[in-house]
RNA sequence: CGCGGGGUGGAGCAGUCGGUAGCUCGUCGGGCUCAUAACCCGAAGGUCAUAGGUUCAAGUCCUAUCCCCGCAA
């Protein structure tokens, strides 16, 4: 593997030990990442985390704003890799991109495909409750992770997993599962199975709604919701029209019965030391971590030491 | 130069028209109790982000810098 010409697409942190990975197995001709764009405050230009793992490895760094236009086929003619690894990259790669390198071009995953196909694999596994996801290898071709899968690897989802802590132990999984896959790839053992469309689904991006908590939902549901919203983008609610993100909930195995006075959902039932009891749909929750705005994550009863809620209140 | 909030004892917050700092917790010691995260008593702990400036006097006003965060992209 050593002597293999690889050009590594990439962007996300998510991306960055994959390409550590090939970069101590093989020999990395290139990285192609997303330009630099004006990001957060001040719209300063920020670099790719995969970038700036390039740079200090001295890998030369392609950064074309469309990956199909002809300038950039050009450069990858003159790169010629044997293989093209590509790990959350951001672009579609056009047909003659794909069909350049003599071993093809292969896609890390982060599902068990053809389940969670899109963008946002990780996230939607745990908003939907999975109990279980991985990584899957897969040859490119033009749909959007549709190709024949090679390799695959699972991973347990408890019950308080966030997404945070399951892209973390992906992206480790993922260059490992990536090793193995060129290594079968060379020695000719890969077997490639054809993804059964009948049983796909697909993971779209994240907006700002999705993160929008509906208190009708049950708790199992709003649980799902916050915790696979814990990174990137964060579940959110209002409260007296100041936005909430709710960073971590805690369920409550018991159900709670309200003998006088049902409160609505969203409302607010009670707040002590363990956190932010709240009404849902089919019981309570309970909100341990939260952020609001200007200030930093912290844990609810310390928000409350300080930010007295009078009840009754009730989040929107 | 995108808009905005904030940096005050370990944590979260107050501090009005400038007069040397307080609350809710935590911590430590003691008490009560069968017991406790409950209650009572007491204690330690802050050069109020940094550097200048105005003033008899600044956490509180002015200027610059550093750091943190929300929104928007």
């Amino acid at each position: 593997m050593k002597n293999l010409r690889v050009l590594f697409m990439g962007t996300p942190d998510f991306a960055v030990p994959t390409l550590k990975m090939l970069t101590e197995n093989a020999n990395v001709v290139g990285v192609v990442t997303q330009p630099d764009k004006p990001k957060g405050r001040g719209h300063k230009l920020a670099a790719s985390p995969v970038k700036i793992f390039a740079n200090e490895k001295n890998i030369p760094v392609y950064q074309p704003e469309k990956v199909k236009d002809d300038a950039f086929f050009e450069e990858l003619t003159k790169l010629n890799p044997d293989i093209i690894v590509v790990v959350a990259f951001g672009q579609i790669l056009p047909k003659r991109i794909l069909d350049f390198p003599k071993y093809g071009c292969i896609n890390v995953h982060a599902s068990l495909l053809p389940k969670y196909r899109g963008a946002a694999p990780i996230e939607y596994s745990i908003i939907n409750g999975e109990e279980k996801t991985g990584i899957t290898t897969m040859y490119m071709d033009v749909g959007l992770d549709t190709g024949d899968m090679l390799l695959t690897s699972e991973v347990k989802i408890n019950e308080d997993t966030t997404a945070d802590e399951l892209r973390e132990s992906l992206k480790e999984i993922g260059a490992k599962v990536l090793k193995k896959t060129l290594e079968d790839i060379l020695s000719g053992e890969i077997k490639r199975i054809a993804q059964d469309d009948a049983l796909s689904g697909y993971a779209p991006m994240i907006t700002k709604e999705t993160g929008k908590i509906d208190w009708n939902k049950s708790s199992k549901e709003i649980h799902n919701l916050v915790r696979g919203l814990n990174s990137t983008s964060v579940a959110y609610t209002k409260l007296n029209d100041e936005v909430f993100k709710i960073w971590r909930t805690k369920l409550i195995k018991e159900t709670v019965n309200f003998t006088n006075n049902l409160p609505e959902n969203g409302e607010i039932v009670r707040t002590d030391n363990e956190g932010i009891l709240v009404k849902t749909g089919d019981n309570v929750i309970l909100i341990t971590e939260l952020q609001t705005a200007g200030k930093k994550k912290m844990f609810a009863k310390d928000f409350l030491r300080g930010n007295k809620i009078n009840l009754p209140a009730k989040f929107v």
